[in-house]
RNA sequence: GCGCUCGUAGCUCAGUCGGAUAGAGCACCGGAUUCCUAAUCCGGGGGUCGCAGGUUCGAAUCCUGCCGGGCGCGCCA
C-alpha cells in the first residue's frame, strides 16, 4: 500500500523536472507515513517540507506542485495539502478491499517478499559458554536472535544460523576437573570441591553418566598431594590450575581429554534439546575446538602477518588494533605460545568472510561491547570493511523473586535455566515475552509474576483473537451456513462500520510493520502491531455479529475475519509462538 | 578515570533514520453479556518525555554540557 503510494509520488516527481532534481536521492517512499490522526488521512508525506530548501520554493507551494500531477487512480479518494505542507492521501475503499483480497490469496506468504539471492547473511546466536544449562538470560539471546532470523528470512534474505561453541581453553578443563572429581565422589573419593568449579548438581550427573572405560578411582591424597590451597586460604585459581594438571598426569592426556569431551559433548546436547523445545535451531554448531584443528586460526594471523599486522613485544605477539580505532593493541598470541580468545574470535571471523557471507549480525549479551572494536578491527585489518559485521548488544535479563533480584553464577551453579522459565511460563508466553521488548533495554523477569498472572500475558489476548475466529468458522460449520471462501471476495463493499474501516487498516499495516522491524532488527514493532490489531479484532467482536442471515454481509465479514486470523497467525509465526484454533 | 549504553504516566515499557494533539499494558474508578469463547469490550483520571542550552518551519527523537542508573575496561574465556 505504501510502495504504490511512493509509486504515485515518483509519477508525479518525474513530470516536475525542478523538483525531481532538487530531491536527488531522496527516496519518496522515505517521506511516507501513516498518519496519526484520521482527520489526516491515511497516509502524509513530508516531501514538500523537505524539498522547500533545495528547491527554494515554499513547502505549500511544492505540494500544491506535486498534488497536480499525482496520476489519476480509484487507489486514492482525495489529496489534500495540509499544515506546513504534508501532502495528505485519502484511500479508497477499494484499496483496503483489494488488501483482504490480496492477504486470502497470499494467505502465510502475505507480508512475505520474494526471496533475494544476497547479501547471504550470517547470525550468530546464543553462543553460550558449553559449560552449563542455558539460563533465562541465554533464552533472551535465543529469542531475539531466532526472531531476528524469521524476520530477515521473511523479507527476502538468505540466513545461516551459527552457534559458536567455545570448546578450547582453560574453562573446559576447569569443566573436566569437576566432573573428574565428582565421578571420583561416586567411588568414595571425597576431595573438598575447589571453588572455582563448576559446582552444579548437572555436573554430578554427568558423572554419573559417563563412560567410565580406562578411568581409574584414586585416594583424596594423590589428588592433593602438593596442590597448593585453595580459597579463602590460598588462590583459587592457582588451586583449580595445579588440579588440572593432576587430572593430566592421573588420568593421561588422553583419558583426561575422553572425560572432558564427554562433559562437553552432554552439555552441548543438552543446550541443544533446549533451544530446540524452544522453537531454536540452527544450521550450524561451530566448534572452536575446530578453528585449530583446521589451522584457521593460524591462517588469520598469517594474512595479518603478510599485512604488517602483528608485531612482537615482551615475548607476545601484538596486534596493531589502536590503528583501528580500538583503544589499545591487543595480544593475540601469548609468552607461552598459547593463542588468545580473541585470536580466535577473529580468525571465526575472518572464516565467516571466506565462506562467502557478506553480511555478518553478532548477537551477544551486553557484557560483551568492549569486543567489538577490536573484532571489527580484525576484520579491517585483515581487508574487510568494518561495517561487513553489526553486532546487536541484548541488555541483561534481571530475575525478580519475591520482589528480590536474583543473583547469578554459572559457577557456583545458582541461577534460574531456561528450563526451568519454560516449564513455568510455557514455551509460546517466554518467546513473546522476551522480544516484546527492545534488545538494549535492561529486562526485569519477575517470576512471580510471570507465573501467577501468566493469564495476563499479551500472549494470550492476542492468541485468544485467533482462537475466537476459528471458533466462528466452527460455529458457522454448526449451523450449516457457508462462506463464499477466499476467492470472491465481491461483497466487502458493505463493510462499513467503523470497527471494520479500523481493522482493515490496521491489516494493510502488516507489510510496512515487518519491513520496520526487519530493517531495525527490532522484532517488538511486531509485537506490539499484533497486540493493536487484536484490540481491533475484540472490539469488532464485540461490537458486531458476524454470523447474520444476510448471506453477502456474512460473507464479507467473514473474509474479513479470515483476513484478520491470516494476519496474526503470520505474525505469531515468525515470533514462533503458537496460533491456536482454540483455547 | 576512560569507553559504551539507558533515563517517557504510580509500575513495566512502546514511540527515537525530526513531523501535526506523546501511546499501550498493569494498577485505580465507572459501565457492557437473552447473540459467534468475558482469557473480551467501552468510558475516566493520570506526563516539566532526567535538567539546561543549541540546530530546525517543526525536537521525546539530532548536537553539546550536566545529573542519575547499568555494563565494560586481563598475555581470562
Amino acid at each position: 500500500m505504501k510502495s504504490a503510494i511512493a509509486k504515485f509520488l515518483d509519477d508525479a516527481l518525474s513530470r516536475l523536472p525542478d523538483l525531481a532534481d532538487a530531491a536527488g536521492g531522496l527516496a519518496a517512499e522515505s517521506t511516507i507515513e501513516r498518519t496519526r490522526d484520521a482527520a489526516h488521512g491515511h497516509f502524509a508525506s513530508n516531501i514538500a517540507m523537505r524539498l522547500a530548501k533545495p528547491a527554494r520554493r515554499s513547502p505549500r507551494d511544492i505540494a500544491a506542485a506535486i498534488a497536480e500531477q499525482l496520476p489519476a487512480t480509484d487507489q486514492v479518494d482525495k489529496v489534500e495539502i495540509a499544515g506546513p505542507g504534508f501532502i495528505n492521501f485519502y484511500l479508497s475503499p477499494v484499496a483496503f478491499h483489494a488488501e483482504i483480497q490480496t492477504i486470502l490469496d497470499k494467505g502465510e506468504d502475505y507480508g512475505r517478499h520474494v526471496p533475494k539471492g544476497a547479501p547471504r547473511i550470517l547470525l550468530e546466536f546464543v553462543s553460550a559458554n558449553p559449560t552449563g544449562p542455558l539460563h533465562v538470560g541465554h533464552g533472551r539471546l535465543a529469542s531475539y536472535g531466532a526472531t531476528v532470523g524469521n524476520l530477515l528470512e521473511t523479507v527476502g534474505y538468505p540466513v545461516h544460523r551459527e552457534y559458536y561453541v567455545n570448546d578450547a581453553g582453560r574453562q573446559m578443563d576447569i569443566l573436566g576437573v569437576s566432573v573428574w572429581l565428582r565421578w571420583l565422589e561416586t567411588k568414595g573419593t571425597v576431595v573438598p570441591f575447589p571453588a572455582a568449579g563448576y559446582r552444579g548438581d548437572y555436573i554430578r550427573d554427568i558423572a554419573a553418566a559417563i563412560n567410565t572405560e580406562g578411568l581409574d578411582a584414586v585416594d583424596a591424597e594423590s589428588v592433593l598431594d602438593g596442590i597448593p590451597a585453595d580459597a579463602p586460604d590460598g588462590d583459587k585459581e592457582a588451586h583449580i590450575g595445579a588440579l588440572i594438571g593432576r587430572a593430566n598426569e592421573l588420568l593421561g592426556e588422553d583419558g583426561f581429554d575422553r572425560l572432558r569431551q564427554q562433559a562437553l559433548d552432554s552439555i552441548r546436547d543438552d543446550i541443544e534439546e533446549d533451544l530446540a523445545e524452544f522453537g531454536v535451531t540452527f544450521d550450524r554448531w561451530f566448534s572452536e575446538q575446530s578453528l585449530t584443528k583446521s589451522h584457521r586460526i593460524n591462517d588469520a594471523l598469517a594474512v595479518l602477518e603478510e599485512r604488517g599486522m602483528l608485531y612482537k613485544k615482551d615475548g607476545a605477539t601484538w596486534f596493531r588494533a589502536s590503528d583501528f580505532g580500538d583503544e589499545k593493541d591487543r595480544v593475540v598470541v601469548r609468552e607461552n605460545g598459547a593463542k588468545t580468545y580473541f585470536a580466535s574470535d577473529i580468525a571465526y571471523h575472518f572464516d565467516k568472510r571466506e565462506r562467502g557471507f557478506d553480511r555478518l549480525i553478532d548477537i551477544l549479551g551486553a557484557d560483551h561491547h568492549g569486543y567489538v572494536t577490536r573484532v571489527k578491527a580484525g576484520l579491517e585489518a585483515m581487508g574487510y570493511r568494518a561495517e561487513d559485521l553489526e553486532v546487536q548488544l541484548v541488555q541483561f535479563v534481571a530475575l525478580y523473586r519475591g520482589g528480590k533480584k536474583v543473583q547469578m553464577s554459572t559457577r557456583s551453579g545458582e541461577f534460574d535455566t531456561l528450563r526451568q522459565l519454560r516449564a513455568d511460563v510455557g514455551n509460546d508466553a517466554a518467546r513473546f515475552f522476551y522480544v516484546s521488548r527492545s534488545h538494549d533495554q535492561h529486562l526485569d523477569f519477575d517470576l512471580d509474576v510471570a507465573k501467577s498472572q501468566s493469564n495476563d500475558n499479551p500472549v494470550y489476548y492476542i492468541q485468544y483473537a485467533h482462537a475466537r475466529i476459528a471458533s466462528v468458522f466452527r460455529q458457522l460449520e454448526e449451523k450449516n451456513l457457508s462462506w463464499d471462501g477466499p476467492d470472491h471476495c465481491a461483497n466487502l463493499a458493505l463493510l462499513e462500520e467503523p470497527q471494520e474501516q479500523a481493522l482493515m487498516t490496521t491489516l494493510s499495516r502488516y507489510p510496512e510493520v515487518i519491513d520496520l522491524a526487519a530493517s531495525n532488527l527490532a522484532p517488538q514493532h511486531l509485537v506490539h502491531y499484533l497486540r493493536d490489531l487484536a484490540n481491533d479484532f475484540h472490539t469488532y467482536y464485540n461490537a458486531h455479529v458476524f454470523i447474520v442471515g444476510d448471506d453477502t454481509l456474512r460473507d464479507a465479514r467473514l473474509s474479513l475475519c479470515a483476513a484478520t486470523r491470516q494476519v496474526i497467525a503470520n505474525g505469531l509465526t515468525i515470533l514462533g509462538v503458537s496460533a491456536p484454533d482454540s483455547m
